[in-house]
RNA sequence: AGCUUAGUCGUCUAAAGGCAAGGAUGCUGGAUUUUGGCUCCGGCGGUAUAGGUUCGAGUCCUAUCUAAGCUGCCA
């Protein structure tokens, strides 16, 4: 291939090798637009593992042009339901993607996936087939052994026409006949040994209701609606490499829309679970709360923690696109989030486990409101007042009754430190309980000359901590997430079953933390980060009384690490 | 065992036969800091194995090894 064919377009971004495919088919006029899909089975929930589907599809059109339709690929009335449907746009427009507004379904087209059937049968390249499934799993024949053909295979066009009509008509039932492409039972693939198209399913199906008494399978409805929808490139996970010679045959043999199906390698997230049979049987058994829960890898999920739509998208894309066997590291989900919230959310005043400050010689009763930054990241931060006054509260860990080492920079007697926008204060005294070695309060006085903004003091404290006035904090409930397993792949154990690997702390409840007043404001879905603990979110469950807090993530913690190292 | 596909830093990914195999994340050292965050600078770490083609191979060929998918009237 020519070098300079890849030129057309401008970025200097890679392409993934479908963005080559796809690049090529544009510059050798093979497309003039693309057209992609993303085809959901209405029959669960969207989860991290759908959104790279999602994310490439999309991808595609909105880096060359063209559109992407959203279908749902609805064959199996059995499993599938309007409310999957509600779910999935929903989560999908809350990723931030747009698909021209409309909807499409594979059921729209049961009519003409009929026609194609009986062109088949016309062409003598279908047949129905009386054979049990037993049966047919008999002539099928295993993977190093040739099948054998249907003792119904040589039926007339005649008959199986008047066949299949009356499978249409309900006249047979469930399990009774299934039309069968006509292929090769000595194929290689066992896809391609005459492969079942259509079966008979009295069901209702949740839009086309009673109407069709038989149902295509996925391997005559998928591909025959990419045709029917002019998809250019169909995208789909590895799997189905194997189904790609069924998928072309049927394009040959009907003589359809050439639509090309490529696939690419599903994404797994160490520590997480994407089996549907096991997400549920995480909900069944209580292990969360449900589908939406926090620890839950489905979109309802990370948005309940705190993900944004926009941290999932960018982990997407730099976790790529290729056919290898892909497991990615969490941390970089967790590192795309910080990322981003950096830059969008309010530092807030928090502290998680309360510990009692007294400014010994700050005078009784006296309130000064400090200014405090929104957010340094902005272009032109914006400023907000905290109440400081005599008694505040700080974090315990926050405390030693004696610095560990060196590198210490918080809070010990004789040591100074910095309230983050307030005064300097140096650690003159603190209480303890003896009996349970519990720090009940410390005592500190503070530099008058020190405030922050207008510091005169000199002094240079090598630590800034976090505080609350004890009198203006709003009392509040954390929820602290962490991995739901314990394990990076709970499922790949052979003889362990992934229950076994349950983080049983994976949820740690602060029923009373203290923040800054100006929370009172927030609502639902907020985003902010508490400052020096990590990126927190309004949970649903939040009252008037009593806001909630989900941490979506903590911020980086070099000291733990120290700490960590240093034992 | 047959078919299909894939093996590049710990992980993810780039290199279309041609520069010292690049980037991200991770780990690590430092600078800066009124967040032990952010930012900035440095370091660590890789072509599964064995042959072959070629002036030149991560890339092409052969064999081997390893991994994944395929024997639903699921998608």
């Amino acid at each position: 291939m020519d070098k300079k064919h890849i030129e057309k377009e401008e970025t200097k971004t890679p392409m993934n090798f479908i963005e080559q495919i796809v690049n090529e088919d544009l510059n050798t006029g093979k497309h003039q637009s693309i057209i992609t899909r993303f085809p959901p089975e209405p029959n669960g929930f969207l989860h991290i593992g759908h959104t790279k589907a999602i994310c490439i599809n999309f991808g595609i059109t909105e880096r060359f042009g063209g559109k992407t339709n959203l279908r749902f690929d609805d064959t199996n009335p059995e499993k599938e339901s309007t409310e999957y449907v509600n779910a999935i746009i929903r989560d999908m427009k809350w990723l931030g993607f747009d698909w021209g507004g409309q909807e499409l379904y594979a059921s729209d087209y049961f009519g003409t996936l009929y026609k194609y059937a009986i062109q088949l049968i016309k062409d003598g390249l279908a047949y129905v087939d009386d054979s049990s499934s037993e049966e047919m799993a008999e002539q099928k024949g295993n993977l190093t052994q040739a099948g054998s053909n249907s003792p119904y295979r040589e039926r007339s066009v005649e008959e199986n026409l008047d066949l299949f009509k009356r499978m249409k008509t309900g006249e047979f039932e469930n399990g009774s006949k299934v039309l069968r492409a006509k292929i090769d039972m000595s194929h290689p693939n066992l896809l391609m040994r005459d492969p079942v198209i259509y079966r008979v399913k009295k069901a209702h199906h949740h839009r086309t209701g009673d109407e069709w008494n038989i149902y295509p399978m996925y391997d005559f409805a998928h591909g025959q609606s990419d045709s029917i929808e002019n998809i250019t490139h169909s995208l789909c996970s590895l799997e189905f490499e194997n189904h790609r010679p069924l998928y072309n045959w049927f394009i040959e043999k009907l003589g359809i829309y050439p639509s090309r199906q490529i696939e690419f390698s599903r994404m797994n997230v160490t520590y997480m679970i994407t089996s549907k049979r096991r997400l549920l049987k995480l909900v069944a058994e209580g292990v969360v709360s449900g589908w939406d829960d926090p620890r839950m890898p489905t979109v309802s999920g990370l948005r309940r923690k705190g993900y944004s739509p926009k941290s999932i998208r960018t982990f997407c894309d730099k976790a790529g696109v290729s056919k290898r066997e892909q497991t990615v590291d969490i941390g970089l989900l967790e590192e795309c989030l910080r990322q981003d919230l950096n830059k969008t959310t309010n530092r807030i005043m928090a502290v998680l486990k309360p510990l009692k400050v007294i400014i010994t010689n700050y005078p009784e009763g006296q309130v000064e409101q400090m200014d405090i930054v929104n957010n340094p990241e902005e272009e032109n931060p914006t400023y907000r007042k905290i109440p400081f006054s005599k008694e505040l509260f700080i974090e315990q860990s926050d405390f030693m009754e004696e610095a560990p080492n060196r590198k210490y920079r918080r809070l010990a007697p004789g040591k100074i430190v910095r309230l983050k926008s307030g005064y300097i204060i140096e650690c003159e005294d603190y209480i303890k309980d003896e009996a349970t070695g519990e720090i009940k309060e410390v005592h500190c006085k503070y530099f008058e000359n020190s405030r922050s903004g207008s510091d005169t003091s000199g002094l240079k404290p090598k630590g800034t901590l976090g505080w609350v006035s004890a009198a203006h904090a709003v009392k509040a409930e954390a929820r602290l997430y962490d991995r739901l397993f314990n394990d990076p792949t709970p499922t790949q154990h052979k003889d362990r079953d992934f229950m076994e690997f349950i983080n049983p702390n994976s949820l740690e409840i602060l029923p009373e933390i203290l923040v800054e007043p100006s929370v009172v404001d927030l609502k639902a879905g907020d985003q902010v980060q508490f400052m020096r603990i990590g990126y927190f979110c309004v949970d649903e469950d939040s009252t008037p009384e009593k806001l909630v807090f989900n941490r979506a993530v903590t911020l980086k913690d070099t000291w733990a690490k120290v700490q960590r190292n240093s034992k």
